[in-house]
DNA sequence: TACATTATATAAACATCTTATATATTTTGG
DNA sequence: CCAAAATATATAAGATGTTTATATAATGTA
């Protein structure tokens, strides 16, 4: 798996992603998401991930639906309309780094010429 | 620029790989290539900087040599042995997080049908 | 029946980054 | 010639974000 230390600072797009993508999404749903959608690179830890679904919902970014299904509780999030305004500009953001990273890590990128 | 929250876990290697290109460089050094590689959208600030270039220092991956340059002190930081067989785990490790970004926030890349 | 999976949550400890501050020389532009 | 920008390193306080540990509880599986 891959050190988490490198998740810092993109957890929170990732999870917007997400929640734009899939209308609403409860957080164990997001973490398999995630693992599903890395091959199972990525796994996120719940002291990370709930701390910034409960930031992002006291920001009004998401809001929160409680649901039973089975006896157990499920919280839903889903983006606010504040959220949606939000997200394509923290996708650009986090595409623009992630170019840059290439740029650094990987500079010979470029034409190929055969 | 790229708000630098983005870069948190990912300075490590990005000094280790910038560092294993150009045999050896100074701190300052250092932010200009980071600008230079990254069209300035990543600026690296010295209170980040110069505590990860004395961590590595004092964990053994990096060596220091001070030269003198028009009155001013440099302090140059190359690989140390040890540093040299950690790299390139470093950097497959980075780049192994920028394609799980990727199938993330860009799930639909794949083959473009024409 | 025991273990794995599903499901949410918080707290303490730790790591990392930003912002502010300090110092000092050389180069450049007016 | 003088002021500002660039060059160059460094630390401390505060903010932020993450890991690890812990708690709880129901369902599914072997």
């Amino acid at each position: 798996m891959i050190q988490t230390d490198l998740i810092k600072g993109s957890l929170r797009t990732i999870v917007l992603k997400l929640l734009k993508e899939n209308g609403r999404m409860y957080g164990y749903e997001i973490t398999r998401k995630v693992e599903e959608l890395t091959a199972g690179k990525i796994k996120l830890t719940y002291g990370a991930l709930y701390p910034v679904l409960h930031k992002l919902e006291s920001e009004g970014i998401l809001i929160t639906e409680q649901e039973n299904y089975n006896n157990r509780i499920r919280v839903y999030y889903s983006l606010t309309e504040k959220g949606h305004s939000l997200v394509s500009e923290k996708i650009r953001e986090l595409m623009e780094f992630i170019e840059s990273l290439q740029g650094i890590v990987n500079p010979q990128t470029g034409p190929t010429y055969a």
